[in-house]
DNA sequence: CGTGTGACGCGAG
DNA sequence: CCTCGCGCCACAC
């Protein structure tokens, strides 16, 4: 059996599996998606997808903030600090709030 | 069905 | 730590 899901619905998934608080990258979330070079993918469908999903937990590969993101980085950072996540220089501290669905990390 | 992206990633300087 | 350059590829139109 192949993958039933599409790529998008893939990605839907994943993006609204990330805990409050925690964060996810493009590039992770296009690997778990069944295409680790479509980071740029991830971001194409943060955009025109819903956006209901909580698009603010997923960061780009160093934990900056998306240029994107409605509203701009300042939009995206407050959302963030609602979940508790500190952002410091328009980063957030990605080491330790990345999410990995297969694996469960300690407590932090 | 062809074309142009881009909320990315990564190497190199 | 920073900037610059280019390959990537599903998606919107």
């Amino acid at each position: 059996m192949e993958n039933p899901v599409n790529f998008r619905d893939a990605v839907y998934m994943l993006v609204g599996s990330i805990p409050e608080g925690r964060l996810m990258t493009y590039g992770q979330i296009a690997a778990l998606a069944g295409s680790p070079r479509s980071a740029r993918i991830v971001g194409g469908i943060a955009h025109y997808g819903d956006p209901v999903l909580p698009w603010q937990r997923v960061v780009n590969r160093h934990g900056y903030l998306a240029s994107g993101y409605p509203g701009g980085r300042t939009a995206h950072q407050v959302a963030l600090e609602k979940e508790g996540v500190v952002i410091r220089r328009q980063r957030a501290p990605i080491e330790k709030l990345i999410w990995w669905p297969e694996q469960i990390l300690p407590d932090l």
